[in-house]
DNA sequence: AGCGCGGGATGAGACGTTTCAGATCCGCCG
DNA sequence: CGGCGGATCTGAAACGTCTCATCCCGCGCT
């Protein structure tokens, strides 16, 4: 069908051998010849066939990574600060989104290693990662993003979710407010969880303070908007003075609600979101959120994956970022 | 290295042709013999080599999709239309992100062509389409997604830009503007040039309105800001009385300028943006937009691609969606 | 003249899959 | 009992690349 390694060597009078060592060593070639296969090459448009190079190689330069959501800006961020790293090593980075669905997950999980991928890097549901132990058995390389696995034996690299969100939870109380309420969702994702333990923590140290958790399905705008519909509902003797968000995009949606029910952001209900993506400082009341390095954390798991994928016996390492506070007009600052 | 097809032949007494029709064409092998492969497939922990599939086939099953800004939602949500559509033909969507930067979409173009992808979904950046021929004429067939280029022989799918441009700019008219400010840029994007256009001669059609034109290095929240600044620091008297971003991002970050400046939305300045995404409904100021039916693209784009593949003779075809405007506060709706 | 050396070039596998022409087996018909 | 059609299975070839052991040749040295 194409042109192949094969005809630039008959066009060019050399052998294929003579051919791959233009592409891939160049520097042992004399110019005579270089010239001269270069110019076959450009006369027979030949384009260099991965899927072969790939069987040969063994393995593909291709970086899966399974994100939660494709479409929140903070994985986003991550997926670009991998990307910039992968460009280092010559590799690229393919996103799939398994949209908090273990079974999508199962699915790209399999489908990055049928394309036998340099390395995964994974933000996973749940706690199960034996499917992820057999990939790395066959010899692909795991790191987890955005969170750990307690003895999992992967590297990591996260974001102390826990202190996070204490820090949000102690900002609410700071400002004076007692009944929190805190937003999130599905219970399974360990991230909500772990915020959520945060803010246990810091509500337990005041007295008087008390912690509500309202359950949505997924960390979308959409369910954000739902759960502001319910709490706006509520008669103003039982709303909580403030909410925490598990995410961004969930207290956008709940600021949607609360500001069509007329319901004052940050006067009646403060709120914090987490991740402070760029749309929370451009939202209808400035947003208040908890910030990751987003970018760094893609970078840095990225360069883990290299390391382990060169030396696969190497210990695993937990990187764990720490959250800063940002302060905006959405918790009256 | 891995667990090849011929070792699960040999554990199953059978040839490899015959384990080939069991994953392949399970329908022509009986019952005891499908039963005995695929237990030793899973005894074995057998994984597909999909790079020696793919070399067998001359074709991947990956379908390219270049963006000009992949952290843009309106291509998030292009992106997931075509995903979509993809997994009902057994295919899967790869983003690459070319960041409005020529080179970076040649390389990803020149990446897919040594992928052999199945096809090209692409927002092309210029109008210089010498490149996406030769991948075509290669056996790549390329389909242009949010823009056309004339004569040039690819279908597209496509919103009509200069109408939607006229909407917008007939909306702030309408609600009695008349020095509209047009924020967007690089002018060599043909939908930056097309939604001027479409503003130009709603401008034309009024008497006293006038159209000035702001330029900005590239269609994200950093541009906008400055651009807001720029216009917010001007004396009240020179300042336009409108503002039509050329996307939503751009809208955003001057509405964040102007409201650090003290200048109200949409009672100094109407403004109103492009493409409707998720986070336009929930600024700061709601904001109108030009909505375009983003998911919607994508899938029809992707369908088209498949046509294309199976039969590269087909003419070519262009799938021009109307736009549609979406009133909200920012210009006083 | 004989020898060794080294830069260049060669070309035969091997990677793992799919395909396909042909072999094998079995029941059944004439 | 020979032959036949269909179901089932076989195994070699081919896809395009890279690697590596080997060969070639010219040159300087003894």
């Amino acid at each position: 069908m194409g042109v192949s390694i094969r005809d630039v060597a008959a066009r060019a009078g050399v052998s294929v051998g003579t051919v791959s060592n233009v592409l891939n060593r160049p520097d042992s070639v004399p110019e005579a010849t270089l010239e001269r296969v270069r110019s076959a090459i450009a006369e027979l448009g030949y384009v260099r066939n991965d899927a072969a190079r790939q069987l040969r190689a063994g393995r593909s330069t291709t970086v899966g990574l399974v994100v939660l959501d494709a479409r929140n800006p903070f994985f986003t961020d991550v997926a670009r600060g991998a990307d910039d790293e992968a460009a280092l090593h010559g590799l690229s980075v393919l996103i799939g989104n398994s949209d908090e669905h273990p079974e999508r997950e199962l699915r790209l999980v399999s489908h990055f290693e049928e394309q036998r991928a340099h390395g995964l890097l994974i933000s996973p549901i749940g706690d199960d990662v034996a499917r992820l132990r057999e990939i790395r058995e066959r010899g692909i390389p795991v790191v987890l993003v955005d969170r750990t696995v307690a003895g999992s034996g992967f590297s990591s690299v996260a974001v102390d979710d826990v202190h996070g969100g204490e820090l949000a939870a102690r900002h609410l109380l700071d400002a004076g407010r007692r009944r929190i309420a805190y937003v999130g969702g599905p219970a399974g994702l360990r991230q909500v969880a772990d915020r959520a333990e945060g803010a246990r923590r810091a509500v337990a140290a005041v007295d008087g303070a008390s912690l509500d958790l309202a359950a949505v399905a997924s960390l979308t705008v959409a369910e954000g908007r739902t759960a502001g519909e319910r709490l706006a509902a509520l008669p103003a003797a039982e709303r909580p003075d403030a909410v925490f968000a598990a995410n961004d995009l969930i207290a956008l949606g709940v600021l949607q609600a609360l500001a069509l029910a007329g319901v004052s952001v940050p006067g009646d209900v403060a709120l914090i979101g987490y991740d402070d993506i760029d749309f929370a400082a451009a939202a209808t009341v400035p947003l208040s959120s908890i910030r990751q390095p987003s970018r760094r954390m893609g970078a840095t798991a990225l360069s883990i994956l290299v390391e382990e994928a060169a030396d696969p016996s190497l210990a695993p390492r937990d990187v764990v970022f720490e959250p800063e506070l940002v302060v905006r007009a959405s918790t009256g600052g």
